[in-house]
DNA sequence: GTTAGCACTCATGCCATTCGAGTGCTAATT
DNA sequence: AATTAGCACTCGAATGGCATGAGTGCTAAC
């Protein structure tokens, strides 16, 4: 009997959360009990309503601007919002299939798709959106060639299992004959195929170290030109389109301040990916909010992040949308979800042929 | 006699108008005639001041926020110091050195150049930076070669004469036997080599219709590789970094709204574009002021630009630095002139070994 | 041509005041 | 025991009056 009453008070605290949450969100303004009142539809008196956010402000989940002003919803309480009030929507079939025709590219390139998607993303949330995407340098060897292009030069074609193409001009000490580049892509095609590409220069150094290899001459080289090609790789790749809806957001147009600060933020991209990296490795929709995001100037904000992979071999990488700590959490994250399946899928039914 | 008198006032006017700007643009204050009483040596009372003062406003050069405030420089303004008033400098050798440390890659690489080059226009003029590459499209074919890593699948590699290298997969109508890559390849660097990418195609298409050719087949295969090659090739790729030193002046803390149409404007690249490439074409450092931008919101900007050139034979590109208008003109001036000058040649010298 | 002198303008800052939205508390009601 | 009406209270936002002072334009004298 107790535990019942519990269990409803429960709910019609959340729900009244989720009131507050949603009104806020939408009007930036703080909430009085009156409108809360109002919009539940249970005739509770405005009081009642005073009573409960009390609560909620000890809970932790409010707090008032000021005595005489209404509440509003600290990081603690969008948090319990996104854990476990809100309800997960799923994006329509026709929004989903609006997501897929924007994202399709002309060739099937890794960086023209995250490119769509990011800029699909932003127009359709009207947030700043993001993509990191993985480059060969997560994934297999496929395919290694070497084109001389003049002396001294050569260019080092990376194929990675999904077709993710990455090529380095590397200077090469002495020459190098055509023989010795046929002998060196065949060993580098015959011995290395389905290795990562993280591993190469690793594997190539433990058979230096068996010293009477055969192949001696050639493991050199080869690991002396992926040293170099490998060297200039970036692990990954940033794609941020939509900046600008952010700062149309009043809390950023109250505080100049704010948006310096976010923009430094934005305009280091080395560390944002390293927020980002460690996004990418869960296995669902990750929220960031506010004060967890762990960038002092950029307390206002919220991001959040879906993993994706590319086919079953493939790095993973993550699409994602920037935006003010008041967002509509349930349509960012129905959003940002349907984004990575309709690329994993991309890719998954491209890698299955 | 009265011609001397004449080059006189305009001098002393200039010397005021050279004031104001300075002072304004390093304070963000409307300046005043007391104020540029003291900054001329010369001693003036600010009474024949403010007489100068109303021959400039007159003459569209300054302007009163309001009736008892000091003036503030017009768009015309700027535009007559910029081109008649304000002295050039140079940069010191010793500035110079340190850009042309802080552009060299680690790899001769005309992307990772340009990234630094943007960077490093940001980081030393503390504004927002950026730089406009030339791809493969803009230059003369070195070498192509074909791979395939499928059975209905190519790697089509574009190599210019800068060594700048750009790669598509290129899906193929039916399939291709070895030996027919091996003559497409043959064929493509013997009769394309030194054309200028942007008319392979049509130099494809007028082989076609002198029907009698005998490579008959290989140029209809050609023509179909590149196009689908060309067609997904940008013209030029944008780097823009540091856009957080804009919005931190005062003209946009003031006014958030401003900040919103910048990024806005910043946020697409294709407009963004459309802008620079006549700037690419000019030969020397091209200032825009203001409105002259052309883009209605973003009237309290200005961007400078000075091209490059990639080789002889190469694609043009230009970087810039982007800022409020309130800046320091010839210091700007000198960073994105000398950076220009160290980014031709690095590739200049790079192209006569 | 230059300048001292002066009246005039107008943004800015400051203070007092009002206004009202929203609260917390208490006592009455269900 | 939960809910609610009633009410005093708080405090930010908006308003208006007022003093301040920076900077101007004009005139008359140098």
């Amino acid at each position: 009997m107790s535990s019942i009453s519990v269990t409803d008070s429960d709910h019609r605290r959340n729900k009244i959360l989720e009131i507050i949450i949603d009104s806020y969100v939408s009007t930036a303004q703080p909430v009085g009990s009156e409108l809360v009142a109002r919009k539940l539809r249970s005739s509770l008196s405005s009081a009642t309503i005073r009573n409960v956010m009390v609560e909620l402000e000890q809970a932790g989940y409010l707090e008032q601007p000021h005595t005489s002003a209404g509440r509003v919803p600290t990081d603690q309480g969008y948090r319990f919002y996104v854990d476990s009030v809100m309800n997960v929507r799923q994006l329509s079939p026709e929004q989903v299939r609006q997501i897929e025709v924007r994202i399709q590219p002309k060739e099937l390139d890794v960086d023209e798709v995250l490119e769509r998607a990011s800029v699909t993303l932003a127009e359709l949330a009207h947030q700043a959106a993001f993509a990191v995407v993985p480059t060969v340098k997560q994934s297999t060897v496929k395919q290694i060639e070497l084109l001389p292009i003049s002396a001294r030069k050569l260019l080092c074609v990376l194929i990675a299992d999904e077709e993710i193409v990455a090529t380095h001009v590397v200077e090469i000490s002495g020459s190098m004959t055509r023989d010795e580049a046929i002998a060196l892509v065949r060993f580098l095609n015959t011995e290395l195929v389905g290795l990562p590409f993280g591993m190469l220069l690793e594997t190539l150094e433990r058979r230096l170290l068996a010293e009477s290899d055969s192949f001696y001459y050639l493991v050199k080289r080869s690991w002396e030109i992926l040293q170099h090609a490998l060297a200039t790789e970036p692990t990954e790749r940033l794609f941020m389109e939509g900046a600008s809806y952010i700062v149309s957001q009043p809390e950023f147009r109250r505080d100049p301040h704010k948006t310096h600060e976010l923009l430094r933020w934005l305009d280091a991209e080395d560390a944002l990916l390293e927020h980002l990296r460690h996004d990418m490795e869960a296995d669902g929709v990750r929220v960031h909010i506010g004060h967890e995001v762990g960038v002092p100037g950029v307390d206002e904000c919220s991001y959040l992040t879906a993993p994706f992979r590319l086919g079953l071999t493939g790095g993973s990488g993550a699409v994602g949308i920037l935006g003010p700590k008041r967002m509509d959490y349930p349509k960012m994250r129905s959003m940002v979800e349907a984004m990575a399946r309709c690329v994993s899928e991309l890719f998954g039914r491209q890698h299955a042929t």
